[in-house]
DNA sequence: GTCTATAGATTGATAGAC
DNA sequence: GTCTATCAATCTATAGAC
């Protein structure tokens, strides 16, 4: 049950920003009253929190996995790339991070914590794989910030030809080097 | 009165999200009555379309004085990201557009229009200022979005030094060339 | 763990007087 | 253009029975 009402949480987040999904609606997706929810979860910070801390593990095993199976350090930057373009779910979702930094109640201290985890461990992993492919490690900020951005636009226009867009450069001058 | 409002409306989507302002506190703030809001915006999506309707002409404004008073097209792309540096207020807001991609209300087709006008628009810019510059235009997207991803990774962070961090290689890039 | 019932606040929006 | 009064809906959250 806990996990169904995470599930639709992420859902709603990702789709139709932080502050879209209700108590009500996670109740009635999982068929069971309103109040129920709070056995699961005392308040809506409390939700957001196990939200990110969920979100956040399983990122950094999907990065585990991209770093162990790729046969080259090219193809593992490739790899990070498709990540975050089938998170923008053809332009109308975003990565639950991406939610969180535009929404408003981010600004809760313990959100805001598990949000710069993410980001260090994210950065952390980026650093490693530019690094391995012969990029300077400071290119990492501008690689996590050209993915978000990309699911912003495409989400702006609905449209995942936006994220191809903006993330085609990048992956060309992979294919330049290693 | 008018102004007031729709400047209250913008800072407070631009620091903490979309759905965080509300026509009492609009109405707080301007120091009239809650109902009297809307003689001046019928709807919340008609403030809505006219705030990002303002920022558009607004931005229109500044990219065409930036081109028309930088000395080279390199200081011209510097000035641009400048222009994206400071309206992220020291990691405390986001440009309108990237607030709206990322909430719930932009779902509304008005707004989505005005959305997509907006990123045509400085597309346009862009691709015309790297033209310039002696850079592919097809760099317009990955740049847009870099900004975009920089003001929500400095968001997130409250800390504008990561988008200066995820800057400085496209502003580098900048120098190498013309 | 789930329920009914309800509190208490806030939301966007309307009616009608001045 | 502004006001008072009010509406219906929604929100998070709590109390207490089963």
């Amino acid at each position: 049950m806990r996990t169904k009402l995470l599930d639709r949480a992420e859902e709603l987040a990702r789709s139709r920003g932080f502050d879209a999904f209700s108590f009500a609606d996670l109740a009635r997706h999982a068929q069971i009253a309103k109040p129920s929810v709070h056995h699961h979860f005392a308040t809506k910070a409390k939700l957001s929190q196990a939200l990110i801390l969920r979100y956040n593990e399983r990122i950094a095993d999907a990065l585990t996995e991209i770093a162990e199976t790729s046969a080259t350090p090219r193809r593992c930057l490739e790899r990070f790339v498709d990540l975050y373009r089938e998170a923008a779910q053809d332009g109308q979702a975003l990565c639950l991070c991406v939610a969180f930094s535009a929404g408003r109640s981010s600004l809760d201290d313990d959100v805001l914590d598990a949000l710069a985890a993410f980001h260090t461990g994210v950065l952390g992993w980026l650093r490693a794989a530019l690094s391995a492919h012969g990029r300077p490690e400071r290119e990492a900020e501008s690689v996590l910030a050209l993915v978000e951005g990309a699911q912003l636009m495409a989400r702006a226009s609905v449209d995942i030809a936006r994220f191809d867009a903006a993330t085609a450069p990048f992956v060309a001058s992979l294919a330049q080097q290693g």
